[in-house]
DNA sequence: TTGATGCGCTAAAACGTTTTAGGCTAACCA
DNA sequence: TGGTTAGCCTAAAACGTTTTAGCGCATCAA
């Protein structure tokens, strides 16, 4: 059964073309078709369910009302959190969203700005790695709007949407120490990507300005991809062999890893040894003891996101690129 | 700066369009085209880094190698993890997803379907709510593949991929008796899906086998979209006013309201009362004790759809409706 | 009476592909 | 010699829209 064309319609109502078109898109008025024309063809397409041929109308117009979100990984909770806001409130402006995910692979993530380029959406929302940024040089010569998030790539300039990384890192370093921690270890990525290196940065300022020297040893470095089996067995093999009273996790997966590692050496979490995760996780509520998180306001950022794109979509010239850094919250738990 | 078109490759080639497009859909063999000018094309396709317009192409073949997922909610773990693996697996395959959420909402499902339906998706995932039926009747009489999972619709003949709910709920109630409990409650969700109503007639017929009398004031069923904080003084008032000595919970997000509003009260997890959670979740096995859980063999659903789906856009004519039961894993802790 | 203006509508081009049908040349066969 | 075949390539239609340019008519001002 072949679907209806806007030429069915017409024939239908007796009319052009063009007419139906005006119809449909709202131009019945400024193009001056009577009011007895507009009932006509409304109702008949409202009686065969007619609807437009999208992929027509992109071809001609040039563009989609699609909004490509290009993600580290669907599965991780903070960009499927994300992911859902933004669907929402893209949605609402009667934008959809297609997403991808790179998995931190540089040329997933160049096909993946590929593809979205030749179904010509019409802005990208891109959570961006090193290594792709001739690929959105390109989109933004072209007049596409792409907004980073979550991190930037300094070398691009675009807008961008980020927590405070650094002060977040930096705050609850001081916390630590504000209860008298000496010995506080830090477990990061090895993912060169500026919010890491940021919240690295935050740790490694706190105990300067504190006057502690900053330890190597107490920094513990995971590969981006391995198997969280491995991760565990560095995790203990850090808590057994260092004296330590805190630990920041970078991130809420290797926190997660954390708490594994913890329980199977059978460490406690306590007066005498703090941790603190980066993003929150349901988890952590229901742990006992519950663990402390740095929560990133999931639902500001994204609607600075939308807001930004929309600002953009909507001027004709290219906006000067914006950088809009969020405040974390420190959520201390028992 | 416009994009290169086929045509701007055909003029520097010197050859004509249909030329390159012979070359660009590897047709130039069969429709024998010299080496010499397959040879030259390429090299100019290569150089200027021209890519083909993906909606003109759509409208002429009218399909467009994406494949629209439509499902509960991406935030919910379950969803976003199948959502991980079906991305992954199309890929490969050469199709896009374009996904979206129906936060099970009638009208919101409705209009996605005609979203993607304009957009000409090529296939359908769908994990179904009640009311949509007569949309998705429509999609398959108008010939397009739509694979149902997690959840069927009785009325509406098409494939559909899912975990043996009944059998899994059934066993987890049979293991509680076997462990000497009596009294079972059910904490469960009023959404009217086949999935869900499976897994509580499981709860019902493994009570009965065993000579218990099925009791409606153990059986809690709570608003879908309601606050946590209602489910959880629900729950509270059960436990409670009831003596019970094992739960079953019917979704994970239960579970994890069962567990704050457990914590709320002081009640422990032990001998004398046990839980089952219905899908797992990372923060289970964090959990102290750590929670038991049914787990759905996600790889493995995932990977069952998309071969539906592939079998379905390869052949031809409609092919028969399949039902893949899989079975689940009950992974018992502590 | 004439020229301008407004009203209600439409023909046709354009967007960038794929694909059908067929043109032209040279070689081959009888 | 004429007819067929094969090899290499192309013109043009079609997909379903949007939009520009403009047609025919009535009204109005001067």
């Amino acid at each position: 059964m072949k679907s209806l064309s806007i030429k069915d319609i017409a024939v239908k109502a007796n009319v052009s073309i063009t007419t139906v078109s005006f119809i449909i898109n709202g131009k019945a008025k400024e193009k001056s078709i009577s009011e007895a024309v507009i009932e006509k063809v409304k109702k008949i397409i409202e009686e065969s369910g007619y609807k437009p041929n999208q992929i027509a109308r992109s071809l001609r117009t040039g563009n989609s009302n699609i909004i490509g979100l290009i993600i580290e990984d669907i599965s991780n909770s903070f960009f499927s959190r994300i992911a859902r806001l933004i669907e929402d409130k893209a949605y609402k402006r009667g934008y959809k969203i297609i997403y991808s995910s790179t998995e931190n692979n540089i040329d997933k993530a160049k096909e993946l700005i590929n593809l979205f380029k030749s179904r010509k959406v019409d802005a990208y929302i891109i959570s961006p790695i090193k290594g792709i940024e001739e690929d959105v040089q390109m989109l933004l010569d072209d007049g596409n709007p792409v907004i980073f998030f979550d991190r930037n790539l300094p070398d691009v300039k675009t807008s961008y949407v980020g927590a405070d990384h650094f002060n977040a890192s930096y705050q609850s370093i001081q916390g630590f120490i504000d209860q008298g921690k000496k010995n506080i270890a830090l477990v990061t990525t090895d993912i060169n990507v500026a919010q890491i290196t940021e919240r690295h940065d935050g740790y490694k300022k706190a105990l300067e300005d504190n006057g502690i020297t900053y330890d190597d040893s107490l920094v513990l470095k995971i590969h981006f991809n391995q198997e969280e089996n491995e991760t565990i067995e560095q995790i203990k093999a850090l808590f057994e062999h260092r004296k330590i009273d805190a630990v920041l996790f970078v991130t809420n997966y290797l926190a997660i890893s954390g708490l594994k590692a913890l329980k199977q050496i059978d460490k406690k979490i306590g007066d005498d040894f703090a941790i603190i995760a980066y993003d929150d996780h349901e988890a952590f509520e229901l742990h006992t003891p519950r663990i402390s998180a740095i929560q990133q306001p999931l639902e500001e950022i994204a609607e600075a996101i939308i807001k930004l794109i929309l600002n953009q979509l909507s001027s004709k010239g290219k906006l000067p690129a914006e950088e809009l850094i969020i405040p974390t919250r420190l959520v201390l738990r028992d």
